[in-house]
DNA sequence: CCACCGTGGGAGAGCGCTCTCCGTCCTCGC
DNA sequence: GCGAGGACGGAGAGCGCTCTCCCACGGTGG
């Protein structure tokens, strides 16, 4: 409609004729920098508007060096070898959400952003690792779902910016972001203690999953500390099903149980429902705790007293960390370790 | 350690340079066209494995134009204005999970790359577009949270290949997928009266929303058919709490209920609590059936009676009809809608 | 025996941008 | 009054790739 023949976009060739001016003008305009005549700023601003321009980011990545964008891993998600099957089954858990727009909230402002990936199998590391190499994303923030995951020493030896949300099983010279699991653990201890449960039991995490281990140790400790050197603990997954199973297994073991601190809000979602079954009543008879401040916590009844886990805070910091390691890429490696806090509701 | 000067990865150049050949036969193996001499082809490939050549993908881009990447936009997510707030609490919802998991999967295997932005501002919004115009994306798969989004007709007035999940609010000229509404909720009518249930109501989503609109007129069309012309409904916002907030209004107006249909599974989840908290036990005095099949469906106590709604196999559809699009820019848009099916667990 | 065609492969022109040079002009200071 | 130096803007060389020509060669039919 505005011209003849060509219907694509216009360039940045056809911003400088129509200001009349040279290429480099413009380019200097649109990214701001060295010194412009503000007259000269005005028309080549006219022009743009005029032309309706747009700069076509693969030509400015061709020199730049810059993606502009970066991968947003999800690791270790569903089963290895189910090639055809949906990924991402893991979105499902809210956990994954909160990273995510955590993630995409700090990214946003500065005009990066996230390529969501899945690297469950070994060809999907690979293609992680060939995209970044391939230049399509300047570096790669991680959440895995399981300890075991290769992915981010392979991001290490090839020397890719990268960053990851929670200490990997295994030290690997990368940044990380993590909250004091023990800490947390602490404070749940504490607060069931004060309000005078005696009898405590303990639901944990998949205990190959070190946030697993550091929430049950921090909380053995911190009980031991108190002088009850010996809490039950049924072993669960992290999911509403593992919760119930754990929960049963906790009861039948120990009928007296007055509290359960359990590792994460969806499996004491799933252990509510067993205490009621069972004819204990919440908080009443048993105080319970969760983990996490997740959405589970308030979709409950009764609404769960839990620990919060600052996830948008810490994925936030997570891309800040990854930015840094993609600006100045000798970098070393750096953790950020965030402090839990108690969040009482009805559940204690 | 390989090489000397050059820490930059190898280029075409390179490749050819050691293969013997020039960069255009290397492009060809590269990308599998035309007809070249196996013998050459060999060494080729020996070449680009000792180089550890990628290609650089903005290089390809700028003359190919095609980025090979798609915009995932979850619009409409979060309020107006909450310009600094962290995007993507809706993720928190395991349904967008599924819909990402459905697009990221049918994309995967066709080497295209999902870029998640959110669209809840106009600033957002100009920002997709802009983000597609400079060729950063090649289309946009859409979702929305509510029907007032003006995105997809930005994207449909500005000719830019587009596929949206739920039919939008008013017509506009973009292909969607969408599953039979009506449909589903006639299942679940059919089935709560094939129960025994006379005394049913409902709990509808926001009506503003077109696929709570369409839940709610086919339940009622179905009651009607079979001689309930008058079904009691309280309105949801289709979470948790606004769940029990509608279940709460829906007994104390209507204490004899025996049978709900509530339009998803995160409200039915919130609406169990307050029917057991009214001495209803879930089944044996009120039937409940959800919609969604949601994860959440077997995160009640009992297991939730539901509508599958089969979004993965929808999410791959939007992404093929969005891929499609992009391949033929001129094509017309069309919708597919699908079957919804009954799956039938505890609750009813 | 020559015109013709099909096939394999090289040369080279860009794609749209950034950025380093370098030239021009204007303003001071001595 | 003249040279130094700063401010401004243009020319042009690529970034790494694809793809259109075009040439060379061998086989075929008239």
């Amino acid at each position: 409609m505005r011209r003849d023949v060509p219907p694509s976009s216009p360039t940045l060739e056809d911003v400088a004729r129509a200001a009349g001016v040279s290429r480099a003008t413009v380019s200097r305009v649109v990214n701001g920098i060295r010194n412009v005549d503000s007259a000269l700023q005005e028309s080549v601003r006219r022009a743009i508007a005029d032309t309706g321009y747009v700069p076509n980011r693969a030509a400015r990545s061709l020199v730049t060096r810059r993606a502009g964008s970066v991968a947003l891993v999800v690791s270790g998600a569903g089963e290895e070898g189910a090639e055809h099957a949906f990924p991402g089954r893991v979105l499902t858990d809210p956990f994954f959400g909160r990273v995510i727009g955590g993630v995409a909230g700090f990214l946003r402002p500065r005009g990066v952003h996230p390529v969501l990936m899945f690297a469950e199998t070994a060809r999907a590391r690979a293609e992680v690792l060939a995209f970044l190499r391939q230049g399509e994303a300047d570096g790669a923030v991680l959440v895995s779902t399981h300890a075991e995951d290769p992915l981010p020493e392979l991001l290490a030896e090839a020397g890719l910016p990268a960053a990851l949300f929670a200490r990997p099983a295994r030290p690997v010279p990368i940044s990380y972001v993590d909250v004091d699991h023990r800490a947390g653990a602490k404070l749940a201890a504490d607060h069931l203690l004060a309000r005078g449960r005696r009898r405590i039991g303990t639901i944990s995490g998949p205990l190959d999953v070190p946030a697993a281990r550091a929430r049950l140790a921090g909380f053995r400790d911190a009980m031991a500390a108190h002088g009850h050197p010996y809490v039950p603990c049924a072993e669960g997954g992290f999911t509403y099903h593992s919760g119930e199973a754990a929960m049963e297994r906790l009861l039948a073991e120990h009928p007296g149980l007055d509290g359960v601190f359990v590792a994460n809000d969806l499996m004491a979602q799933g252990a509510l429902p067993v205490l009621r079954h069972h004819g204990r009543a919440v908080p009443r008879d048993v105080g319970v705790v969760g983990f996490d401040d997740s959405s589970a916590a308030t979709a409950c009844r009764p609404a769960l007293t839990t620990v919060r886990h600052p996830v948008e805070d810490m994925a936030a910091e997570l891309a800040r960390l990854l930015l840094e390691h993609v600006e100045r890429p000798g970098r070393r490696p750096t953790s950020v370790i965030f402090e839990p806090a108690l969040v009482v509701r009805d559940s204690s």
